[in-house]
DNA sequence: GCCAACGTTGGC
DNA sequence: GCCAACGTTGGC
């Protein structure tokens, strides 16, 4: 079982939207980076845990725990000429742009960016890594525990 | 396929 | 608002 950790703008979705979903599920739309993509269509699988961080935010961080809770699907917003989202590229016929649900597991005290930089144990964090854009990054198995770890210790 | 220009991300 | 870093676009 894998292990991710996606990035969400409270004022898009903040971890108590999640909470208040409908199953405490969102769709995560909007993505249009390729390459956060393919984990979304490759390589994630229903059941894979999740760190949901803020970004873009006063106090970007970690803030809970959520799981994959579908296969990746076409983003409706990518047909939608009102949206945002829109891709004018993009056809239902060969949609360019696919998400998974993600479901909350339960919201956690905020294990700030700052919190995270100072822990050796999350040193090799792909989210950590100079330079890094993505949205969406693996967390390996070591890192998963030491984040929850780092988060009971609070 | 190269690469300059431009857009986006995201912490600060 | 600034700026570093990186992705995408499009002319050639």
């Amino acid at each position: 079982m894998a292990c991710w950790l996606m990035k969400s703008e409270p004022g898009e979705c903040s971890i108590d939207d999640l909470a208040a979903a409908p199953a405490r599920t969102v769709p995560w739309v909007g993505v249009r980076n390729y390459q956060a993509r393919n984990f979304m269509r490759d390589a994630m699988h229903v059941g894979d845990d999740v760190l949901f961080y803020h970004s873009s935010c006063p106090e970007p961080g970690v803030v809970g725990l959520a799981k994959v809770a579908s296969k990746a699907y076409a983003d409706a917003t990518q047909f939608d000429p009102a949206s945002h989202y829109f891709d004018p590229k993009s056809s239902p016929d060969a949609p360019r742009w696919v998400h998974v649900d993600v479901k909350l597991v339960r919201k956690t005290r905020l294990l700030s960016l700052a919190d995270m930089r100072a822990a050796t144990a999350l040193a090799s964090m792909a989210v950590l890594q100079r330079g890094n854009r993505l949205s969406i990054t693996p967390v390996t198995d070591d890192e998963w525990s030491a984040v929850v770890h780092l988060l009971g210790a609070a």
